[in-house]
DNA sequence: TTTATGATTCTATCATTATGGAAATATAGA
DNA sequence: TCTATATTTCCATAATGATAGAATCATAAA
């Protein structure tokens, strides 16, 4: 992962209702849910919430799917699971041996994609 | 941790000057490096690392000690272990068992104290 | 004490982000 | 078509964050 791209996702994720949201998605996932639902249950005005979807969608940590007049918004565990790994490759010492890799694992079908992108290509 | 805490670390980490000051300190863990040290390395004006340096310390990520007329700033493993657990606690469906708890464990000693903070607390 | 150096605070300015009402767009049913 | 509902975009405003020069504070050596 590069560094402009764990920003983006870091910015996204640092902003009270962005992580309301996404958390709350989390717990729907991986079907997702409507932006009405999400609105309601979070108490957010719908300009308010399409806006901070927009900026989820764009760094890439929710997708979402049309369903009649619905929109679904679902969360994009992979972009959870890449910035873990960008987090665990750098919080600690490269130099000294000292950081057990640590895995990030969402769901079982990642733990191959996840051993694949920890990289030594530290950017 | 607590959701508030989480967004004042991922704030600070969500900013291209901070996340290098921060990856550069980890380079130089555990000893960290003086505040001109950084300046220089990173090309940033004085006032400017200070202000960041601020908000780093702020979020817990950094500690600093002074030793002469140098102030030197090191990494706190523990803060981005703890968002590390965070995010991996929430970044996958809570009711279904598809998430293998991911350990964050950036230096040996840590070990033990990943393990407690995964609790059923959710907030 | 004087001088030099490291670091922070003060201050002003600029840039970005957040908020939410109102209007516009999109889909589907009557 | 008309109507209702879902969602987004437009827009103005407010709030927050970033930048960096200049002044200030802190430490230590001369």
């Amino acid at each position: 992962m590069q560094n402009k791209q764990a920003i983006t996702i870091l910015a996204a994720l640092a902003q009270e209702s962005r992580l309301a949201v996404y958390r709350l998605l989390i717990e729907h996932a991986p079907e997702g849910l409507a932006a009405s639902a999400i609105a309601e249950k979070l108490g957010l005005p719908n300009a308010t919430l399409s806006f901070h979807l927009k900026e989820l969608s764009h760094a890439g940590l929710v997708s979402s799917r049309q369903s009649g007049r619905f929109i679904y918004y679902a969360p994009v565990i992979e972009a959870m699971n890449d910035l873990i790994g960008y987090l665990t490759d750098h919080c600690c010492s490269q130099s000294a041996g000292t950081c057990s890799t640590a895995t990030a694992k969402c769901t079982p079908g990642k733990r191959a994609a996840a051993a694949t992108r920890r990289r030594p290509t530290s950017a």
